[in-house]
RNA sequence: GGGAGUUUAGCUCAGCUGGUUCAGAGCAUCUGCCUUACAAGCAGAGGGUCGGCGGUUCGAACCCGUCAACUCCCACCA
């Protein structure tokens, strides 16, 4: 016996398997004359740590990349991380309040020391977790957002769409981030229902002893701000108050009652309290009338002065609202207070509550990015997968639906937006020189010290829709850029199709009239079990390196893979990771087998060669359903097919077929076979479990032809098979399932030899007897079987139970007395069933108009399908008659 | 309000051009086994009128219509 554990363990060789792989340079390429494929990871962000999205993503990348290596293609899989502007700067900012220092307190160049820091301290951790994981990525080519050079592009494009006349500068209405005192675009912002208060609250009208107007609002805070109440023209209720002013409660400003129809009479009290500077629908209605803007609020959150209540200066908006509370109940102008449930919008980075901001921004015209990005999704120049995407991608870019993209940002981490301003007056250039040419064209007296550059950075979607082109140095004139662009395809969430998918297509055409990638394989959100998404905050992530602790890198792979169809969300249990970890002790113990036996020259019999024979056939069957599956990228069908392979008709069938005797050897010819399709087999499933697999590589001695390391290792082939040979050794499983079973009910020991013997028909003739067939079958079945004999018999067996297989009657002779009623209640339930079958199919052929229509395949099928089951129907009738 | 999708075994999902012995897998369940690589295992078993109804067709889980339930995306009325 081997000296090999009985249990894997996989830490014993994650590692060093791993390491081996990248120093041995695996993961490198450079272009050549081989077929490329490439491959960029969608950057994690750059202070992230590995969460289960992407190890699901991950794993699907390693696992086309290392199928196209072994295919023999130039692989490419390029890593790196993504600046994350906000997200990141959120963090600093923590840390250093955490340090006690404010980040107003920091000048810019300070702050980003700071940043930079920090970056180069949690910068790594995602990248050597990923390694963990087993990702064959191309660590050479490692890149970052904001490299110096991939930084020069960011701000090269900045430049080249403002000359182009597809970047603007304007003054709207936008969401506001208090937290980070910054603008977001609509997509970082996550709209949720949440519970709060409708406030009922009466404004008097001025110069009237009469009721007042009562408007319902749920932003008290903001009252103070107001520029009119506006109602419906065709409200009755509201007719007489035309030309009348209201006073605006707490401030006793007046301001006037407009008629708009934008008012929805049914809602509320039909009267509608007009906010330029808070409300987007407000700032529209103030334009259209002409009202006053009045901004009471900071960028922080804190309301200024202008809100008129010096209790209130400088009180968050919330505590603000709190205190409105109480200011108006004071007055005597809050009428009613009711629970409601609204839609508040949430910073997606910092989860505050978005505030709406009038603020000049710079914008990319979408509308002139859009067409080329979605015609190519269209006619599946980008394909995509799952295809149901197409819809979402066409609804969001199409003409009507898709907005203007606000790229600045109020950050300092980040790329500084490269205009510079002058008397009122925009250069824009790469550099501040070039910017004070420009300027100095224009005004011949402009020094550097006057123009002073626009201190927003860039939105870090607006580096990272350069990710295909800037990785591969697309914007010099690369080799690398040439031969790997379009990437193959990139393997990504659909949450972020809008962020990033669409604009990468956009990116792709705008500059290099080509798309970034082949194809989009869209991975579904990781959930738990009761189909929440995983997330921090909720605590029902599992931690990704334990998990890889716990079941081993390739049991997780397999946990991830084995439920993820494309585009489907997978429900991640941890069942799935520890049918992964099983399933490599499976394929441990079948290499503890193969490598515990002693070798001889020796006798090599029929029953060796035809089971190797069998099993390489299946093998290609099995190869030619991989290739299909990953053309489709059904990736989780591919495993699972193999699963089935290599722990059925691999463990369970094939090692059973040649194994020797207990105790004696198995010879050469045979032992050499069966390394070889083992080989193979890990060949195929290196993609999926490429440690394990390596590991058994290199244990198993047979003959190296296929190269030293299975990571750079060929990948089988499907060749020519014998398929009558298949049918044959199907068939006799067939028979062995069936006297396994017989055994099983009968409560036979699993060693006891038994006497089985069959009626001598044609086809079991064929099958079974040595002048048609040879020894093979029949040895094979009497191996697996453990039968004492295997003959034929003209009659009815005594003191036997029977059992069909095909169209074929067997028995298993037993040494006791048969259950007469037991057997008949079989036999009848079996009879009743194919005579029912019979009777449809018979149906079916009697219709002249199925055999009409039908193709003549089908029909020849159904023809087959109706003799079987009247020779079936044929040895049960005369079983049950056998039995009296 | 606009749009997309889902519904198949107890659970999670396959089922690809409508047609192979009568819809498959994994997990879970049940029965029997510490059998000599593996109890992280072995040998078996049960479980489904494919959401409802109607239509097209020789033939429907699959195509069409309709109803129902659920999910998601986008836009949002204070």
């Amino acid at each position: 016996m081997s000296e090999l554990s009985a249990k894997y363990t996989p830490s014993d060789i994650e590692e060093k398997w791993y390491s081996h792989w990248e120093k041995s340079g695996y993961f490198h390429n450079e272009p050549d004359e081989r077929e490329p494929f490439s491959i960029v990871i969608p950057p994690p962000n750059v202070t992230g740590v590995l969460h289960m999205g992407h190890m699901l993503n991950n794993t699907i990348q390693d696992a086309l990349t290392r199928k196209a290596r072994l295919e023999g293609k130039n692989a490419i899989w390029i890593p790196g991380t993504d600046h994350a502007s906000i997200a990141t700067e959120a963090k600093v900012v923590r840390m250093l309040r955490e340090r006690g220092i404010k980040k107003s307190d920091l000048t810019r160049d300070e702050f980003m020391k700071y940043a930079w820091e920090w970056k180069e301290k949690y910068g790594g951790i995602i990248l050597k977790q990923l390694r963990k994981l087993g990702s064959s990525c191309d660590w050479e080519r490692t890149a970052f957002t904001m490299d110096e050079g991939y930084s020069v592009d960011v701000i090269h494009t900045f430049v080249d769409l403002y000359r182009k006349g597809k970047l603007y500068r304007d003054y709207r209405m936008v969401n506001w981030d208090c937290e980070a005192k910054t603008v977001l675009s609509n997509e970082e912002v996550i709209h949720g229902e949440e519970q709060a208060q409708l406030f009922h609250v009466k404004y008097f009208i001025e110069g009237s002893d009469e009721d007042g107007v009562i408007i319902a609002t749920q932003r008290p805070e903001t009252i103070m701000a107001d520029a009119a109440v506006a109602v419906h023209p065709n409200d009755p209720r509201y007719a007489h108050l035309k030309g009348k002013k209201v006073i605006v409660p707490l401030v006793n400003r007046a301001i006037p009652i407009i008629f708009d129809d934008y008012v929805d009479i049914e809602f509320g009290t039909g009267a509608l309290k007009v906010t330029p500077a808070h409300d987007p629908n407000d700032y529209e209605l103030g334009k259209k009338h002409g009202l006053e803007v009045i901004d009471l609020l900071n960028d922080d959150g804190t309301l200024n002065e202008k809100c008129g209540v010096a209790s209130l200066v400088g009180v968050d908006r919330f505590e603000a609202r709190r205190h409105t509370k109480n200011l108006l109940t004071q007055s005597g102008n809050l009428v009613k207070l009711e629970d409601y449930k609204t839609n508040i919008g949430r910073s997606e980075r910092t989860n505050t509550v978005v505030e709406p901001k009038m603020s000049l921004q710079w914008y990319v015209d979408m509308k002139a990015l859009a067409a080329p990005a979605l015609a190519a999704v269209e006619s599946d120049n980008i394909d995509f997968y799952p295809k149901s995407f197409k819809n979402v991608y066409r609804h969001w870019m199409s003409e009507d639906n898709i907005r203007d993209w606000c790229i600045s940002r109020q950050l300092w981490w980040g790329h500084r937006i490269p205009a510079y301003y002058y008397n009122g007056e925009t250069f824009v250039a790469e550099t501040a020189e070039e910017a004070l040419t420009l300027a100095q064209a224009k005004y011949p007296s402009v020094t550097a010290a006057d123009l002073k550059q626009d201190e927003d950075v860039l939105d870090t979607w607006a580096s990272s829709w350069l990710w295909p082109i800037s990785t591969l140095n697309g914007f010099k004139n690369s080799k690398e850029f040439d031969y790997y662009y379009p990437t193959s395809v990139l393997v990504t969430g659909w949450d972020i199709i809008f962020l990033w998918v669409a604009r990468m297509a956009m990116a792709g055409f705008e500059w290099k009239q080509e798309r970034p990638f082949k194809a989009v394989y869209f991975t579904g959100m990781v959930r738990d079990k009761q189909r929440r998404k995983m997330s921090k905050s909720l605590g029902n992530s599992p931690d990704a390196l334990q998990l890889i602790e716990d079941f081993g890198a390739d049991g997780v792979r397999f946990g991830m893979l084995a439920s993820s169809p494309a585009g489907g969300d997978l429900l991640f249990d941890e069942k799935l990771c520890e049918q992964g970890r099983n399933f490599c002790n499976k394929m441990w113990n079948a290499l503890r087998l193969v490598k515990g036996w002693e070798v001889e020259q020796g006798y090599h019999s029929e029953v060796e060669n035809l089971s190797a024979a069998w099993f390489e056939g299946k093998m290609s069957l099995i190869l030619t359903d991989i290739e299909e599956n990953f053309k489709q990228f059904r990736l989780s069908e591919a495993l699972m097919g193999l699963y089935n392979f290599i722990w059925d008709d691999y463990c369970s069938w094939y090692l059973e077929m040649i194994k020797p005797e207990y105790g004696k050897p198995i010879d050469r010819v045979t032992l050499q076979k069966t390394e070889i399709i083992f080989r193979r087999l890990m060949a195929m499933l290196h993609p999926f479990m490429p440690f394990i697999t390596e590991e058994i590589w290199q244990q198993l001695d047979g003959k190296n032809t296929e190269g030293a390391d299975l990571c750079v290792a060929t990948y089988p082939k499907a060749t020519e098979f014998d398929a009558d040979l298949i049918k044959k050794v199907e068939a006799a499983k067939d028979i062995i399932s069936k006297i396994r079973e017989i055994r099983n009910n009968k409560g036979l020991k699993q060693r006891e030899p038994l006497v089985v013997k069959y009626q001598a028909s044609e086809t079991a003739k064929n099958l079974l007897d040595p002048e048609h067939s040879g020894e093979g079958i029949r040895n094979l079945i009497k191996k697996l079987g453990v039968l004492e004999s295997l003959q034929t018999t003209d009659a009815d067996a005594p003191n036997a139970v029977s059992f069909v297989s095909g169209t074929d009657k067997f028995y298993v002779v037993l040494n006791q007395e048969i259950n007469v009623e037991e057997e008949r209640e079989k036999i009848t339930k079996e009879l009743v069933y194919q005579q029912g079958f019979l009777k449809s199919v018979t149906a079916k052929l009697s219709n002249e108009r199925f055999v009409a229509n039908a193709k003549p395949e089908i029909v020849a099928s159904e023809q087959q399908k109706q003799a079987d089951a009247l020779a079936r129907i044929k040895i049960l009738e005369e079983s049950l008659a056998g039995l009296i």
